[in-house]
DNA sequence: CCCCAAGTTCTACGTCCTGTAGAATAAAGT
DNA sequence: ACTTTATTCTACAGGACGTAGAACTTGGGG
């Protein structure tokens, strides 16, 4: 069985991009782009939201349902499986893991640090 | 005493860039100009290069010594503590640091986590 | 069956960042 | 002083993002 390195787009998100995802995130479910606009600040064209909706589809971040008409988005994936997804990015470019980590862990909080004490038990 | 929030600037890299921070990080010390580019792969003009480590030094990751004619370059912070300000600058974009963290330690291998678990105890 | 309104896709443009480097300038050695 | 070496200025192309008008599509109401 192959294994394919599936190429994760440098997934970086500008400032709207990323208060849409936020919004995504924080109300589950799906959307349609008028919702979206009218719940972002500011006063936006439909059509802006819409061509921020597509990148962010294209880059995997959002799914499309375009089944009738409004169509609807939804966040592909959870904010936190996000997330992790890009510490495992800036942890894979450089060559000691457990380097970064070391000093990572060392700057956390010490009720950080009992949670992922806690984690790791389990 | 005032701690005064420093700004972080969005550091991201671009691909040159990071070879330039590679390099200075793989090889610590003050280099040249030339020795930088002699040692990057591919055939760049100097200039090229000193508008990198330029570019570089106003993000803070690089330090200068101007002092004599040969300007010297050298990596302003470690690569680990780069990095885990990276680190800590995706985390500080979510409402949820545990979270994220739970389903990172959840995702990490036995002998990263064996690791992590040293860490925590000393 | 055709038109309208709501919705979507195309196309476009300004801005900023990055890779790339020539031209112009400054300094150092002989 | 003159030549060589190094640094700064200026520039431009390409890509990502924010932003949105223009053009096209589609589901209902006449």
């Amino acid at each position: 069985m192959e294994i394919i390195a599936l190429r994760e787009a440098p997934v970086a998100l500008g400032d709207l991009e990323r208060s849409v995802m936020d919004l995504l995130w924080d109300q589950p479910g799906a959307h349609t782009a008028n919702d979206v606009r009218d719940a972002l600040a500011g006063d936006l064209a439909v059509t802006t939201v819409l061509t921020v909706l597509s990148r962010l589809e294209k880059k995997g971040l959002v799914r499309r349902d375009g089944g009738r008409r409004p169509h609807r988005y939804a966040a592909a994936s959870s904010r936190e499986d996000h997330t992790v997804g890009l510490l495992n990015e800036v942890l894979g470019s450089v060559p000691d893991r457990e380097a970064v980590l070391a000093r990572f862990i060392g700057g956390i909080g010490p009720d950080e640090a009992a949670a992922v004490r806690r984690l790791l038990e389990s």
